[in-house]
RNA sequence: GUGCCCGUGGCUCAACGGAUAGAGCACGAGAUUCCGGAUCUUGAGAUUGGAGGUUCGAGUCCUCUCGGGCACGCCA
């Protein structure tokens, strides 16, 4: 593709007159004055050349340009102002690309570069104590879409969900639903909300010689069950769902192990993970109770071990903020194991507010004191849902405004988007694109040299930056990008379809804008498909 | 008290350390004999909470400070 050229053309260069190699970013400009693509490389080795080899940056940029000299596809270079280098293509040429783009179709984006590794996300490991919240939720559509792109790269990628079904919050439910059973609920009883009478109601005939354990343990078995069901109605299926009682069976071995690596101690008659780390040194960890139990803690560093041992590399784990004191200690026990805790990723996010209008809404009948994943749901729909949710960074403190999502659900920028998919549909259904497609990557006999409108251009450039965008987001997990991505090219074949009357065309340039149609539609497709979204034809 | 996250137009948010800080909503003015007006064009609206610093260049990095969220040993 014509950037790769010009990078390679840079390089070359780079490398002819003597200056260090790296990376080198080629950009789409955000002006028109400033060419197609630009690159601040004279900056960057500026900054690398010293003593009497200091250069400034234009200097290094017109001996770059200069070295260039003309190239086929270039109508000019030029230094610009601070020292970046701008690059005037010739549309024919950028516009040939498109071929790439019809040719492969559903894979457009997708790489094998990473084939044969193998990668690990677990997300939304809500605790089975309650309903699926709002907040936890987040994580559902960002661990989803992760792992959606490192496929798309040629990871061998496993979702997966740890079920935390055991320990002392499942005690504390099991007493709260007993309680409430006999009518003396009391304030030590954490849990509200109608989802303990809906328990109560499922659970009376069997508990009543029961513990408040093994009360507990069937109640969260129901709770895991609706958190399943609601993670499928999210768009969600995990590979692998790990409950923490079968790890804990292996704490005692994990914990001599982290023995002999020396990182635990003695104390109050517990057991410590206290690893020799000066950040840490004041931060131990509880890994066996007094009374000889484990914790949840003890479990998490038994499943990451066994996520290390299968070779998975990244190991990405999605955890809502409050989990943020956990990570370093997670950290510090799987670099003691021996395990490279580089491997281990972490995402975490903020919380959600939910809002109706200006007022926030912290109260459900069904879950107490928070709102439900599901409420939310049910309200908003799935395609609004996941995309409100991808749209911002994850360590952002974002408010989810229903008003918005529902009443005014035509301004969603989620239908903005899948209307353009179905304005793109709708042009491609009117004549028999299928031929039209196999045409053109058979015979290539599609002329792009007829896009050179400015619309058709603009439009050009984002689909060709689809695969480069997708890759990096391999590499930072900022998937909320891809919403960004996905808005504007809708407002990029808006314009052009303003601009640009397709069906109305005269033959080779009527030939030319369907095939851009098409590329279009394959990308905002790809891109919906990515984010878990819909791409209607019809709405 | 300590640690982590956030602070960007009226609102919700973007912006690998890069050029004139971008969108959407709301608000003002326009566009439809024509592929779907759930659209487009255009206007107004921002000392990026504040003060210093680092450098060719800071919304972004460092220090201090103000405001908000979260977490701080036998919970998960």
């Amino acid at each position: 593709m014509l950037k790769q050229k010009i990078l390679e053309d840079l390089k070359r260069v780079v490398s002819d007159l003597g200056y260090p190699s790296g990376d080198i970013v080629l950009s789409i400009s955000k002006n028109p004055t400033f060419g197609d693509y630009s690159t601040n490389l004279a900056l960057q080795l500026a900054k690398l050349t010293q003593g009497s080899n200091k250069q400034t940056p234009k200097e290094i940029a017109k001996k770059i340009v200069n070295k260039l000299g003309g190239l086929s596809y270039l109508e000019k270079a030029e230094v610009a102002g601070g020292g970046f280098i701008n690059f005037f293509v010739k549309p024919e040429d950028l516009a040939n690309d498109l071929h790439e783009v019809l040719k492969e179709g559903e894979d457009f984006g997708k790489s094998d570069i990473n084939k044969g590794k193998k990668a690990r996300v677990e997300f939304i490991s809500a605790n089975p104590t309650g309903p699926l919240h709002i907040g936890n939720a987040r994580s559902g559509p960002l661990g989803d879409v992760i792992a959606n792109i490192l496929t798309s790269q040629g990871y061998e990628v496993l979702r997966e969900f740890i079920d935390n079904n055991v320990g002392e919050q499942v005690k504390a439910l099991g007493a709260t639903i007993k309680a409430k059973l006999h009518g003396n609920l009391a304030e030590e009883n954490q849990y509200q909300g109608e989802y303990i009478d809906e328990l109560v109601k499922h659970l009376e005939a069997d508990i009543e010689n029961l513990s408040d354990e093994e009360t507990g343990s069937l109640a969260v078995e129901m709770m895991h069950e609706e958190i399943m069901a609601d993670s499928h109605a999210m768009g969600i299926k995990f590979d692998l769902v790990v409950h923490e009682s079968e790890l804990r069976k292996e704490a005692a071995e994990i914990i001599d192990e982290l023995k002999k690596a020396g990182v635990v101690k003695e104390k109050d008659g517990a057991l410590w993970l206290a690893p020799n780390d000066e950040f840490l040194k004041d931060r131990e960890t509880v890994i066996q109770k007094s009374d000889g139990g484990y914790t949840y803690f003890t479990a998490d560093i038994v499943y990451h071990k066994q996520k290390f041992q299968s070779g998975a590399d990244p190991i990405i784990d999605i955890f809502g903020s409050n989990h943020h004191g956990h990570v370093p200690r997670l950290q510090a026990a799987v670099s003691a194991l021996g395990f490279d805790p580089g491997k281990l990723k972490v995402v975490l996010y903020q919380y959600v507010r939910v809002k109706r209008g200006n007022i926030v809404v912290k109260m459900s009948k069904r879950a107490g004191n928070f709102i439900t994943a599901r409420e939310v749901l049910d309200e908003v729909g799935k395609d609004a849902f996941r995309f409100y949710l991808l749209r911002f960074a994850p360590q952002t403190h974002m408010d989810f405004d229903l008003e918005l999502l529902k009443e005014e659900s035509s301004k969603n920028p989620v239908f903005y988007v899948q209307y353009a998919h179905a304005r793109m549909a709708n042009i491609l259904n009117k004549v028999q694109v299928n031929k039209i497609q196999e045409s053109s990557v058979k015979s290539q006999e599609v002329d792009f040299a007829q896009l050179n409108n400015t619309s058709e251009i603009n439009l050009i450039k984002h689909l060709l930056a689809f695969p480069d965008l997708v890759t990096e987001l391999a590499l930072n997990l900022a998937v909320h990008q891809l919403t960004e991505y996905a808005i504007n090219l809708a407002d990029l074949f808006h314009k052009f379809y303003e601009n640009c009357p397709v069906l109305q065309a005269q033959n080779d340039l009527r030939e030319a804008r369907l095939s851009l149609v098409e590329a279009s539609r394959i990308t905002l497709a790809n891109t919906l498909k990515f984010l878990g979204v819909s791409a209607p034809e019809r709405m």
